[in-house]
DNA sequence: TTATATTTTTAAGCATACTTAAATTAATTT
DNA sequence: AAATTAATTTAAGTATGCTTAAAAATATAA
């Protein structure tokens, strides 16, 4: 394994697989946005190296090895990023595309001393959680989307999907951050748009947005 | 530009060219370690692509666009190095295999990021100048080889070349380091080995190791 | 200056990771 | 259950950056 390609592929798998571990080669291409007959290809490979379990028209999953090393592949992008962001103060919303490069040209030792430095964070400036050297996860906080909130609810920003691009950069002018309190003001019902209140100020947001939200009940 | 290979063949351009700024196919062969065949294939593009002055046969020659290409690469290279070492407390013997991976993966943005957090060093962790962001170099100091000294020349060391793997590794175990004091006791005429004291003991080391540690004269 | 050795280039071929187009299998709709 | 649509795989082809082997040019030595 020194290839780029492959350890996105693994990622992508980790990232985007159902709750059961199993994925179709459709929603890879599509997060990699290549043809599917690349993907066709690639799981051939990745399922030759043990990495994946793979028969053809049948579903896809990791191996133990594939888990791992998908695994490994988030703490470093997640490391990277944070350090990105806390070290060397570049905005949440540039932090995820610079780390993507990154994470494929750091020996693990490197890692391993930039954690140490950053005093071994539990998550990243998305509110994602980061596996600690041995693979294991800190415990998640409870969040619930956004998107499922009603009238009066009031909540604080618990973690936020950085998969789509552009979309940190425009929630961040509206105002939200981690741990920002947010009230919810009135639901759409026609779209499931909602009116916010962030800062004091009222602002509208698409249920799209809200559905990559996640959030920590205060009252309501 | 967006490749790992071009970059690596700009940068040894850079590095092995002559005082009058030119090489031969052979030289980038042997410092990148391909055969000369794909040297040949790369200039043809290197050429086309306005980075380097290439007629078969002749000469090998950077453009200023290809000039200031590599002189970035330089900078990042060694601004990764000293990040390494001066941050993250990586041994100067582990830096330059690790920073060559990085270079190719950060954005300008960062590099300059890095630069800042450090205070805008001059010199990277084995004496070599940190070029700025406008590509101009510090002034290097005079530093001789040490295979050019002479019996009881007291001399500092100021510069060690890195690019022969195992070599700083070897010479940190006897004792050499940046800034070190060294006093020449004997140099044996049949191989040009020297006798050498360091931190009160004294080692021999060969002509080729001695040719590529840079030092300034205190007294002789 | 000629002979020999070395360097450089050309030619042909390989692996990787893609692509598009066609064929096959699976899923959905009627 | 058959027909239609969608997903997946196969097949053929591309670009990149290498390789080895042979040919051509240059450099060195006798």
């Amino acid at each position: 394994m020194k290839n780029i390609s492959k350890e996105d592929y693994l990622s992508a798998i980790y990232k985007f697989r159902d709750e059961s571990g199993e994925i179709k080669p459709n929603l890879i291409a599509e997060s990699l946005e290549i043809s599917n007959a690349a993907v066709t290809d690639m799981l051939r490979k990745l399922s030759k190296d043990g990495f994946v379990l793979y028969k053809k028209y049948k579903g896809i999953r990791l191996t133990a090895d594939g888990e791992n090393y998908a695994k490994n592949m988030i703490r470093r992008h997640r490391i990277w990023e944070t350090f990105l962001n806390q070290v060397l103060g570049m905005p949440w919303d540039k932090v995820h595309d610079e780390a993507e490069k990154l994470e494929h040209s750091s020996s693990d030792e490197l890692i391993n001393r930039i954690e140490e430095f950053l005093d071994y964070p539990e998550s990243d400036p998305h509110g994602y959680p980061i596996p600690d050297r041995k693979g294991k996860m800190p415990k998640h906080k409870n969040a619930i989307a956004m998107s499922e909130l009603n009238i009066n609810d009031k909540v604080e920003v618990i973690r936020v999907n950085d998969t789509h691009k552009g979309m940190l950069g425009y929630i961040s002018k509206i105002g939200i951050e981690l741990g920002k309190e947010i009230a919810i003001k009135d639901v759409l019902k026609f779209d499931g748009s909602m009116l916010i209140k962030v800062n004091k100020k009222e602002v509208n947001i698409s249920k799209a947005i809200a559905s990559n939200i996640f959030v920590e009940k205060i009252s309501g």
